[in-house]
RNA sequence: GGUGGUGUAGCUCAGCUGGUUAGAGCACGGCACUCAUAAUGCCGGGGUCGGCGGUUCAAGUCCGCCCACCACUACCA
């Protein structure tokens, strides 16, 4: 909101295709989303992007094991993540499949700078390799049982010998603690960067970056017997989408990635191999990763084995796109872990959608509609006391209509992706509102003082122009629903635009709620 | 074991560099109102701010120790 037009850019994770789409990679991408919606409409210059990761040794097993080609396999499995996005409104500018030709040669072309920098050597790799985990394990790791060896996550492991190049990960321990030092906002939250620090301090090792065990992957340039590591490959994504190798090429100037929103078992991958093959590789580094946390369901961690895995389309179904939306970044402090409880989600979509949110708009378009003849009353010239307590509390600077604090304070939070904090704000707001109205009584002055009645009702219907903007990002249908009652035109829906006020007379169809209640027998 | 973090009303949590009677939402009780999706507003009950000790004129807010839980990481039978 600081008026220049930046180039902001935001990632989601590639999702590996191994998995059906479930809660975890909705919240992520439902984060960045929220985030490129509130950029956009500042009116900045934002490129969203998502898809799938679909290289690897287990990918390629599975499509063996449907005797599946591994491209027609992935085709298929990359599918329900695009519909995911299409069903959770997402409004990501890209979707970038590593099996894709472009990936394949950005790849390829990193790979060789780091080449050409001294950066990998040819070397061989042994030990205890899980191919569900594609991670190898220390002997002292493993743990035998039945005459078959465990990584100590559970999976499988098998001795593999293999050459192997390496990246010189040793080498950048100390420039990966100064860059920290030098950004301290680099990895958020401030915990997880505690984290990472001390593991960087605990000394790095090399990093295997090739393997000769399977195909599906990128091919090694000038070494085709050699696939790419595939955390090598996926990093790679987030440049690929922009043209890489092409620095030239138009979408190049999004680079540096503004905010890689990550789960938190991901992070050490983005916090410490990607900026040091940045760095390797000459390029730019990320302005921040976040890793977010994970949810429980009712109390209990989430497990296949379980079966209580959260299926985020399913609760599209039962609760609406936008409550789902609202809840999920609503209810927890983006960073925590947090627990899904089906009373919290319907506590939060009758008490504060329905109730305090919805039924204020649908209080005051009624009156509106009933005793302003459906038309927007006129912006109020002589604002009492009471009004300009209601315009603060509310985010409006001041009487002249400016929506300065709330909007500031909200863009504030948001750019450390507080977005539990800058819902909190609005609907605090948003109570205000509720007492202004039932303190002024425009139903009583109808009988009194209609000038005060009309101006009671603009005041009223200018903060429900801010809170439908503000959360626009958060619940996109909904609130152009709303800002459709509220008659605002649809090039008047941006940040900039609240500054205007709606001039007198705008006709305003007739309200309809914006929220369906959901009643539970339980308790 | 190491490192980091958390522990504040029944529940979920705010409380920046220490400073008047410790806050919010939800839940609960009472009152008011009736424009509205039986919605809303106001008032209230309820907390030894994990425990002990210390620094200070003054400590949830700083220091030490202890307890519980969490995260990352190491390791041992």
């Amino acid at each position: 909101m600081t008026g220049e037009r930046r180039s902001i850019y935001l990632t989601t994770p590639i999702y590996y295709v191994n998995d059906k789409p479930h809660i975890g990679h909705a919240y992520t991408s439902l984060a960045a989303d929220v985030l490129a919606r509130w950029h956009r409409m500042s009116g900045h210059d934002v490129h969203f992007l998502t898809g799938t990761d679909e290289h690897g040794q287990k990918v390629e097993k599975a499509a063996e094991a449907r005797g599946m080609d591994p491209q027609l396999f992935t085709d298929t499995v990359s599918q329900s993540f695009r519909e995911l996005a299409v069903r959770m409104n997402y409004s990501n500018d890209d979707f970038i499949r590593t099996s894709e030709e472009r990936h394949k040669r950005a790849c390829a072309a990193l790979w060789q700078r780091l080449e050409a920098n001294g950066e990998i050597y040819l070397g061989h790799y042994e030990g205890w390799y899980a191919v569900r985990d594609e991670a190898f394990y220390g002997p002292d790791e493993i743990m035998e049982k039945d005459g078959q060896k465990f990584a100590p996550t559970g999976a499988p492991v098998e001795w593999v010998r293999e050459p192997s190049y390496f990246f010189r990960l040793s080498q950048w321990q100390e420039k990966l603690l100064a860059f920290y030092e030098a950004n301290p906002d680099f990895i958020a939250p401030q915990t997880r960067r505690n984290e990472v620090m001390s593991f960087v301090k605990s000394g790095l090792t090399d990093l295997s970056i090739s393997r000769t065990s399977f195909k599906w992957g990128v091919k090694v340039p000038g070494d085709e017997a050699h696939v790419m590591y595939v955390w090598l490959d996926a990093l790679t994504n987030y440049i690929t989408a922009l043209g890489y190798p092409s620095e030239t090429e138009a979408l190049w100037r999004f680079w540096p990635a503004d905010v890689h929103f990550v789960g938190k078992d991901i992070l050490r991958f983005h916090a410490i191999y990607w900026p040091a093959f940045l760095m390797a590789a000459g390029l730019p580094t990320p302005r921040r990763v976040f890793a977010h946390g994970w949810w429980t369901n009712e109390g209990q961690k989430i497990s296949k084995s379980l079966g209580n895995v959260i299926d985020p389309l399913a609760l599209i179904d039962e609760f609406g796109l936008d409550p789902v939306r609202f809840f999920l970044l609503r209810e927890v402090p983006f960073g925590q872990d947090g627990d899904f409880q089906r009373k919290a989600l319907v506590g939060r979509l009758n008490g504060e959608l329905a109730d305090a949110l919805g039924n204020l708009a649908n209080r005051t378009l009624s009156l509106i509609q009933r005793n302003c003849e459906g038309t927007l009353p006129a912006p109020v010239a002589a604002p009492t006391e009471a009004d300009t307590a209601f315009l603060t509390a509310t985010g409006h600077a001041d009487a002249a209509g400016s929506p300065a604090w709330l909007v500031e304070k909200v863009d504030a939070l948001l750019n450390e992706q507080k977005f539990d904090a800058a819902l909190t704000l609005i609907f605090t707001s948003i109570r205000e509102a509720n007492g202004y109205i039932t303190r002024e009584q425009p139903w009583a002055l109808k009988k009194t003082d209609l000038a005060r009645m009309r101006d009671v009702l603009r005041h009223l219907h200018d903060a429900l122009r801010v809170f439908a903007t503000v959360l626009r990002p958060f619940m996109p249908e909904t609130m152009e629903k709303l800002l459709d009652q509220l008659a605002v035109p649809a090039g008047a829906r941006d940040l900039a635009a609240l500054t205007t006020p709606l001039p007198e007379g705008v006709a305003l169809p007739p309200p309809s709620p914006l929220f369906q209640k959901i009643q539970d027998a339980a308790a």
